[in-house]
DNA sequence: CCAAAAGTGTTCCGTCTACACCCATGG
DNA sequence: CCATGGGTGTAGACGGAACACTTTTGG
């Protein structure tokens, strides 16, 4: 290959990647302990440098996927983290994503093959250079794409309680919403889709449970929360 | 130094700049033909290649000094872009940020010498590699922060007027507003300040102008658009 | 005197918010 | 029979949108 740019000086660069779910009504991340040097043993987020043969997008998502075995993760870029001395072992600019999972349908064997585990966010502790940064940043990006489109049912089962998504949302946001008003909203979206199937397990009652219709989201696209 | 990360490739990272100006009602880029090979000759972006003795942040500010004798620019990254063939030359994985000019603070022989010209964001050129996408997303964000933060002093003088600040409203969001409704939120603003100055160039009866007082901003932050 | 831009309030409508009680069931 | 979470409607407040005429002055 012709050499054009002979000059300047080249960099490693690596991908992080801020995982989402939830648990127990409660915003997680998934993180673990850092298994290389430097930094060996501090929590850290889970990543990996980009290959000469991938796009940034296509490192994040083979991270992704080496790591939750799951493809077509809802995934979007956060942004790149270049300070020259992040890194304490030699330079790396990191790009992040923040991704969306269902916590289900994650293989709690390749969880533990990892040794990675869900922290609620607010309990977050200090992690490796700059990772809680970049977890900040995602969270606030992730808030604002809530309220304008239909990501949350990325973080819950196919079928989900009103009340559910409500937590969820209630956990995102960081604030209490109105019963009442929240399922009025929920109501004017027909593509949230209410079955004939009753979940049992959280009260004597049983409450409906609902499906979210993409399909039908994609023809008249009015989400909003 | 000592290596940690040595198996791992390592590749060129740059910087491009976005930098919007305001021109006779018009949203414009600073653009211009492109000097070195591949594409030399190809409208572009102006940017540069990061140094290892820079963060991002700090090289895309060098590039922007270069290219406009100007410091302290409101700038923000727009994102990382980095398909494998995004430079046809060799791997570059590129840094977009938006920065925002006065255009009447740019000097003119700087901007000869660097071959760069204001274009209307309607009518910008096909750019090289993937410069056009960077447009595109720095002016949505740019769109959405215009609403929340007070960034348009960054586009006009320090005095200006209302019509003034409500054409620029209108050409970055690409929609008409209404004058009294614009008017009356401005009002409600009072770190937007009417000066005694009147400003005779557009109109016979003359127009007051006003400047934005950023400590009186800082008391109190309820900027609305 | 007229063209051209500056400046100014009110009404209406839709949206958001606050708020309390009954229902169904398992234990 | 009672504790627990599920489910429902209305009224009042607020904010955003629509809308038209008067003022000033240079040419």
């Amino acid at each position: 290959m012709t050499i054009f740019y002979n000059e300047h000086s080249k960099v490693l660069v690596s991908v992080d990647c801020i995982i989402f779910g939830f648990e127990e009504g409660k915003l997680c991340v998934l993180i673990g302990r850092r298994k290389l040097d430097p930094g060996r043993g501090q929590w850290s987020l889970y990543g990996g440098f980009v290959r000469d043969t991938e796009s940034i997008d296509d490192a994040a998502n083979r991270v992704l996927f080496e790591l939750t075995g799951l493809r077509n993760l809802y995934m979007r870029q956060v942004g790149a983290f270049g300070k020259v001395d992040r890194d304490p072992g030699e330079r790396v600019i990191s790009i992040a994503y923040y991704a969306l999972i269902n916590t289900k349908d994650y293989d709690k064997s390749l969880q533990e093959q990892h040794g990675v585990e869900w922290v609620d966010i607010k309990e977050l502790p200090q992690m490796y250079s700059d990772h809680n940064e970049m977890v900040f940043k995602a969270r606030r990006m992730m808030q604002e794409k809530i309220s304008r489109e239909p990501i949350s049912f990325r973080l819950l089962p196919t079928l989900f309680t009103l009340t559910q998504l409500q937590r969820l949302y209630e956990a995102v946001c960081d604030e209490e919403v109105d019963k009442r008003n929240f399922r009025k909203r929920i109501k004017e979206m027909d593509f949230i889709e209410k079955t004939e199937l009753i979940d049992k397990t959280s009260s004597k009652r049983g409450a409906s449970l609902y499906r979210f219709n993409k399909k039908a989201y994609n023809e008249e696209q009015n989400f909003k929360l």
